[in-house]
DNA sequence: CATGTTCATGGAAACGATTCCATCATGGTT
DNA sequence: AACCATGATGGAATCGTTTCCATGAACATG
């Protein structure tokens, strides 16, 4: 029962020479053609499949990239985290997969195991504060935020929609209808979306009107069931994700408000199921995938240096849960 | 600039005692009191984090377990996902996760990915033939499949929904509503479920009616539509998955079938939108994240020792997507 | 011809943990 | 008092790879 599996030494002795050499070989070294033919034929023939173990401990570090999302059970984040596997596939490395709950906390604790695994390169949809990131990036952590970026550290280069475009065009639109009592129904980490909310809606931006959820959907229901009966005078809603536009489709629903006659809605990401919906929801578009893709495409090209981060177009798509102003 | 990170050498130098006190008192061996306390205090000064990488190597495995899923960006395999998940973290061990697309071959370099990483415990939504996996599973790999098994490898603990009791239930309930030409809408492997209906159809059966799409959202949406124009005088469908639910919400929706008076449907996994569709979905929910939690947990648990699968109920969800049979 | 340069090559030293084994002290038993 | 069992301890081997360095050959240049 000598099941072991083989080695560079298998593999050297196989083909007389030095395990200096085979490994050279396999990593694209130099070496004489003859030997090289040789090493590569002996290598095929036992079957032999370099073991990654051994490598990471002589190179301290491990391979593969470590991907931190809030909630994989969202939409968004199952296609981003989709465009970072694609692409990690195509460079043959593993993508180790964590779940932060937008909790800060959590998120730490993930980080720490990554670490401990000896990831260096690292994907992230950053749930905490700019802070919680500074040790780790010392480490010499190589880090791309997608889709939003921790409060206050812009020295790491994200993969962001252009969300902030977005909001404006939304809220255009819905001025455009007439609408002049707007809400924002927002999740964690929107910051920089409610900003822009503010400064387009001008004059008209009503601070009662802007309410935020925690992640999770009860959550989001809550805050858009309170929202909708605390300020049954507002005309229009702009639901900051798929999960708050569905908590605000059901409780509008719930409170016998029909959209769009008595309310307007927007919401951000186009999920399959918007279109399904009745009326077919009004979105604004997020190109989820591409952001997982150019995310990892940053962090497993980045060779030590820092690169660019990218800003991807977001898009309205105009369905039939926007109308006109309801006239009281 | 010497930011060697410590190891376990650099404790043991410090609490004056060997490596292998250290490494002994670190992972729960025998020790006495005073060396113990000595060294777990030198320890947290020194901040010192074992690393994985050394760990592994020495035993020939990395910790962690891999996740293979046809599709994270479905929301059933995104709850699966997310039970994984929870079950590790709580074990604190990293997951790697994978995307088979469905495809025997994209399957297999998965899988060696893994085997390259050293994992040594998968759980897997198995998309290959069960020969495949023979290899695998002879090197050591404990695996379990989960949502379904492999074709004729029934050596392989797997947790599953009970859904040929789902079938059951959705076909008697059809019928019972006076259905006489009922169609299945399936996915890949999924011809467990294909059997029952047959059989619980009995003489009702109508090859015709049943229809396999591939994994992608097109395929299910191509094979609803042929299926709905080739034969317009079915009156019910059951959709294989919620992506096949959707293709034939969208398919009848094109083609002008009222749900449910000229069409009466039953959708295999109860996902969030189901209530917003209109009109809201009659489903068979299907518990993912419990398969998924269950799947991790006799993975983990496994010493060795080939555990039990587990068969987890589904639920039919009565909304209002199924009348009585039109009259035409 | 002597010397220097370039290359292919293999031995050996890392990398950081676990674990085998020998050693030594202790305390109890005959 | 001699002996054995027990338990704590540290040195050293080990895991499989990469990479540093020394060696020697071949070749070019003066």
């Amino acid at each position: 029962m000598n099941m072991r599996r083989t080695t560079i030494k298998d593999v050297a002795e196989a083909a007389g020479v030095g395990v200096a050499t085979v490994s050279r070989v396999l990593s694209g070294g130099s070496a004489s053609p003859e030997t090289r033919e040789r090493v590569l034929t002996v290598a095929a023939q036992l079957d032999y499949r370099p073991s990654a173990l051994g490598r990471n401990l002589r190179q301290r570090r491990s391979g593969g990239i470590g991907l931190l999302v809030p909630d994989i059970t969202d939409s968004f984040y199952g296609r981003l985290a989709d465009g970072v596997l694609a692409c990690a596939r195509s460079a043959g490395e593993p993508v180790i997969l964590g779940t932060t709950g937008d909790d800060a906390e959590r998120e730490a604790e993930e980080i720490a195991v990554l670490l401990e695994q000896g990831v260096d390169r690292v994907v992230a949809v950053p749930a905490g504060s700019g802070e919680i990131w500074e040790p780790t990036l010392r480490t010499g952590l190589t880090t791309v935020f997608a889709h939003r970026l921790a409060a206050g550290r812009h020295d790491v280069p994200a993969v962001l929609a252009d969300d902030r475009a977005g909001v404006r065009t939304a809220v255009d639109y819905l001025t455009g209808l007439g609408h002049r009592r707007i809400a924002y129904l927002g999740g964690p980490g929107q910051d920089s979306r409610v900003s822009v909310f503010r400064q387009t809606l001008g004059a008209l931006v009503d601070e009662e009107l802007i309410v935020f959820a925690r992640g999770s959907r009860d959550s989001a229901y809550a805050a858009a069931a309170g929202l909708f009966q605390h300020r049954p005078d507002l005309t229009a809603v702009l639901a900051g994700g798929n999960q708050l536009g569905e908590a605000a489709v059901l409780a509008a629903r719930e409170l016998d408000l029909r959209v769009p006659k008595d309310l307007s809605l927007i919401m951000f990401d186009d999920v399959p199921w918007a279109e399904l919906c009745s009326p077919p929801l009004t979105v604004i578009a997020e190109p989820a995938q591409d952001i997982g893709y150019r995310a990892a495409e940053l962090v497993l090209r980045a060779g030590g240096r820092r690169p660019r981060g990218a800003l991807l177009p977001t898009e309205l798509i105009v369905r039939g849960s926007c109308g006109p102003r309801r006239t009281v």
